[in-house]
DNA sequence: ACCTGAACACCGTTCAAGT
DNA sequence: ACCTGAACACCGTTCAAGT
């Protein structure tokens, strides 16, 4: 009878990975990643915390597993019937759109490089410069630089999500970033303060899409010398 | 004469922001990120954990000065006389350097996005940018592009110093994850495995610089259309 | 003004004990 | 095999008390 209540509480389902990995999504979206704690955890699936450590070894491998399992589900974009650079695009939107919607992976996927989430991406961007034409010798120069670049826009999204909270308007931090670039030294930031307008009314959207554009013309000038 | 005791332990110099920040980055070298610990640091400094929080708000914030300390010292490079070109190569390799002499700055530029640090790179690559001669409009994308993949690849090598260890041979490193690669499902991950041999043998500085020429070829291809 | 160090409120992780 | 939850060894941070 014990058992039976234990099991009503929980829902009837028996802990697993995948449920352990399931809360820790939901964990780490609603409270970031300050959020993700054993015991908060724990709490959650109605156990005690050294019960997930029966279905998974780490707090890093968790947070591995929740990454994978978010950029896993974007990956499945079809890009059937698209052009090459078309393909790019929507991948690269996809990883962005992820971040956006999870900033914590933004974080992570920074810091687990060759594991499967990156992986993963690689493989898919690799298809398309392969069937942009790219030859063999530039395929992997040309592919890392279209992951490096999704990463490092993920990372400072990832942080702006995080340091201005989750309810923060975009347009209101730009103007907050934009406001401070332009107070600063006319001297020594020269450059960022006469930018610093056009900050200001910009879709994060289109700039990193423009960025991907950049990447896209340099490999395919290499293709077709002038 | 108790006073006299304790200056003469800690080599007479009182305690100070700068020397704070001095043995902060003294300890993440020697022992990682996970070796910066306000405990650690008192012991290194003869007090107590208290002391550092009159000069210091945040760990975090002893984690951004540390960072901005040491890429503050690579933005010194001289750029007087050299192309744009080189100039962004010459900038871009300072902070990649950076990061391999101090793997923790990798990961933080990346969760600190428009703070001081990686707004000097930003600045620094924006001069450049503008005297290769890109239009007002398109300066902020071009800019930007360069950072992110920098930031991006500077991420992924922090991850690879970290965890593979610092004392890790980069030769040993590639011919890991070339091995895992080759390893993977030929369908799954076929791009994968067709450039896991190019891995093999690979500089990584002569891959990240021909990433930002890709880069550097798509702003200058906008300006010289054929 | 600046430093001390005990104390507070947390962590991740382990492990004997249970079912 | 799987779960429990107390316990261990740490953290960052605070704060009354000292000089």
């Amino acid at each position: 009878m014990v058992t039976g209540e234990r099991r009503a509480r929980r829902r009837g389902e028996p802990l697993s990975r995948e449920r352990i990995v399931e809360a820790a999504i939901g964990l780490l979206d609603s409270a970031g990643e300050g959020g993700l704690t054993f015991r908060a955890l724990a709490e959650r699936l109605v156990t005690g915390p050294g019960a997930i450590y029966w279905h998974v070894t780490d707090k890093d491998e968790l947070l591995s597993a929740a990454t994978d399992a978010v950029v896993a589900s974007t990956m499945t974009t079809d890009t059937a019937g698209a052009t090459p650079q078309e393909a790019v695009r929507a991948l690269a939107l996809g990883v962005f759109d992820a971040i956006d919607a999870h900033p914590w992976i933004g974080t992570h996927l920074a810091r687990d490089p060759w594991r499967s989430p990156v992986l993963r991406v690689f493989e898919h961007l690799g298809r398309q410069v392969r069937a942009l034409g790219v030859p063999d010798t530039d395929l992997f120069t040309a592919a890392s630089a279209l992951l490096n670049y999704i990463l490092g826009v993920g990372g400072q999204n990832a942080a702006d999500g995080r340091g201005y909270g989750p309810d923060a308007n975009r347009t209101e931090i730009l103007t907050t970033v934009s406001d401070a670039w332009e107070a600063l030294d006319p001297e020594e930031y020269a450059f960022t303060r006469a930018v610093a307008g056009q900050l200001r009314d910009h879709d994060d959207r289109v700039e990193f899409l423009a960025g991907i554009d950049l990447i896209l013309t340099g490999i395919t000038a290499r293709l077709n010398p002038a």
